[in-house]
DNA sequence: TGATAAACTAACTAAATAGTTGATTAAATT
DNA sequence: AATTTAATCAACTATTTAGTTAGTTTATCA
């Protein structure tokens, strides 16, 4: 890249603009090592500004670290937000409800990985519980009355609600190894495969509730 | 330490017993941070031997960590061997590959979660072919005879069986995060809290394949 | 148009990190 | 007992890493 083209990438001199950038490349990384593992220099490497617009304006790798988090937090809960799950059969809601969490993990694989590494790196102190009871707690809640409603039948509604993310996300995060199942050159993250996948999981999830 | 207990701790000179130090601390700092997030010194810290063993017997960070690999993949291997799957009923052989699984998932956190890292970033190089293969052919096999005896329902057996992994370990691997849907200071790993688990696990994932 | 504040950078520093060197100590072998 | 071999360590080095400093460039507005 000559310095004139650097240039007219950059444009005009931008802060949002510059802070998105930088958010975008730290959640990539930060998705492929976490906290302890992300570098520094990596995420500025793949941004178009100097390392040191990092610190300026999120001081510290941490301090970075979580203002991804935030984002990603709060996108989730607003997209959560959207599902209406009050004037609707239980059956439904939960289709819903699996849907969107499919439809999330398959279109931004940072999101499950940073909170495994978070988990793990971290023990969940950054966003933990806002992320997670955010997340489970509408399961649980569909869950629950569909167990009234005697549709679905008798279980714990946290263990399954648990065992219902684990499904969701395991196969996005995992498809590195995952590969080796499927004939050599088989792209999991394929329109077909994904599909198929998230079909196959949609009805399994269904049966595993269902009376 | 004193140096008269660090020579009674030692006790002999013995390279096997000082190896299996070394493997043990470092699967526990690899599942924590992977091979990028591991630190050299952390490990030798958790043994009663300086970093330069290490080097001395793995030569580098990277051969380190493919012994952690080759010996984890290794057991793992050994305790599937022991499972008979061939003289019992599909719905049996499947309970007991899933009990089998959440066994060693609630015994050694570290496996599910150093696989996760050397997907992530590794892309499976060091053992996922091997690992992978050998850990969900066996539960194929299974959920495959059970759709031919008319006992489970009509599924891909590949993808189901992904997600039944995905069941099994997702809870050992983030009940840092999990922890915040109980009540503050549950423990999600002791054994009350395991074996309800482990029970709706099985339960929920019987009832994702039965017709 | 010139002053000012914000956006941005090059070049640096201190600390941490993977890995090495060369010597020492204990066990095994002659 | 003397010699050899394997196990161990203390102290080092080169490199990488998070973070800083002191300054330059660009937009904006009086």
């Amino acid at each position: 890249m000559s310095p004139l083209d650097k240039k007219m990438a950059v444009a005009t001199r931008d802060a949002e603009a510059t802070k998105i950038r930088i958010l975008d490349a730290a959640e990539e990384e930060f998705a492929k090592g976490g906290l302890l593992g992300a570098r520094t220099e990596a995420i500025a490497g793949k941004t178009d500004v100097t390392k040191c617009m990092m610190f300026y304006y999120f001081k510290s790798k941490e301090g970075l670290y979580q203002a991804v988090l935030e984002r990603a937090v709060g996108r989730h809960i607003e997209a959560l937000k959207k599902i209406d799950i009050q004037n609707t059969k239980p059956e439904d809601a939960l289709r819903s409800l699996i849907a969107a969490f499919l439809e999330a993990a398959e279109h931004n694989q940072n999101l499950p990985r940073i909170f495994f590494y978070e988990g793990i790196q971290n023990k969940g102190k950054y966003y933990g519980q806002l992320a997670t009871t955010s997340i489970y707690m509408q399961i649980v809640a569909v869950l629950e009355k569909g167990m009234a409603a005697g549709k679905f039948r008798k279980m714990d509604a946290m263990h399954t609600a648990v065992n219902i993310i684990g499904m969701c996300v395991f196969y996005y995060c995992h498809f590195e190894n995952l590969k080796y199942l499927w004939p050599s050159g088989t792209d999991l993250l394929s329109r077909k495969m994904k599909d198929k996948h998230n079909d196959q999981t949609i009805e399994q999830i269904m049966a595993s509730v269902m009376k």
